[in-house]
DNA sequence: CTTGTCACTATGATTATCATAGTTACGATG
DNA sequence: CATCGTAACTATGATAATCATAGTGACAAG
């Protein structure tokens, strides 16, 4: 490509957004971020994405203030990358793309009965389906409030991915 | 780029919806066809995008079932694009963007009082800020319940593109 | 019969992405 | 103390997506 176009100097917010949340790669780390991946090579593994690649990402979104980068372990050097709180904000955006791929982007019974990523609200433990607010109590729902739950075809390929 | 890897064939619903809404073109395009521009042209020019790259999104939304293609004359032949159901069902996720985006993406007062968009529920005439269930009366919101106002300087903005 | 509009398609230069291999720093094992 | 293993990357080269620009086909208006 020739260098992407820059959509830093508009003023609609979806288009200062999709700088940063149209790229595939960036989704990706976010969501393992979200889940809890914090290490280098847990990310490259999951997300099947090159070294290169997690690389330049994770420094674009250190760049942007979304994660930070934190050494766990001196001797020898370790790091890990965690959310801001600018990132954890994003929850919003991936869990209204998880909705959307819940009701649009599986066959028919492809996921057996339930959704492929359930989650419940930990306050009042309803599952919440892809609601926006909690169908049990009302309450409205952020990271923090939920608690996920892959399904077992979700889980065994994450765990095949990182074998 | 080599072929993008493909993502179909995970279960994750974040990794399906990237497939799709990892890619900056589709966002800029989805966020046009909801703010009601349906011809190329227009959403050609007011991306700043290559009519190639609109041309090939379109088919692609067009596949995904996201967009229908419509002949609104014949003759000359003229197309409009429509968002289908599973299109409109996006603009949660482009509603959570903006809501992002405005939260984080702005320096102090760049955007005058308000923010960049405006949003007022229709049922009530609240202005819903960037809150995922209506200030005024509590009601969820969807596409259809809100109402759109740009600000000023985006207004601005939008209408140079045009010109 | 020239100009204008809409909806594209064609061409060529640039560069991001992928796959694979290599590097650095260390700790543990034999 | 030499090798192996692991985490966190960097380097290299082939491939293909993107951008900018120009061109096409169908018609309408002047």
């Amino acid at each position: 490509m020739p260098r992407r176009a820059d959509l830093s100097d508009t003023y609609c917010p979806v288009g200062r957004s999709a700088e940063l949340l149209g790229d595939r790669a960036v989704l990706l780390i976010l969501r393992d971020l979200f889940f809890g991946r914090r290490r280098f090579e847990a990310i490259a593994a999951n997300t099947g994405l090159g070294p290169q690649l997690v690389s330049a990402r994770l420094k674009l979104l250190e760049r942007e203030n979304v994660v930070e980068r934190h050494a766990y372990q001196h001797r020898p050097p370790r790091h890990e990358y965690r959310l801001t709180d600018k990132g954890k904000d994003l929850f919003g955006v991936l869990y209204a793309m998880r909705g959307w791929a819940e009701r649009w982007a599986y066959e028919e019974g492809e996921t057996g009965d339930g959704p492929a990523m359930r989650y419940i609200h930990r306050a009042c433990g309803a599952d919440v389906g892809t609601a926006l607010v909690c169908p049990g109590c009302g309450a409205p729902l952020g990271y923090g409030d939920l608690k996920g739950e892959p399904s077992a075809a979700l889980k065994a390929e994450q765990a095949r991915r990182a074998g």
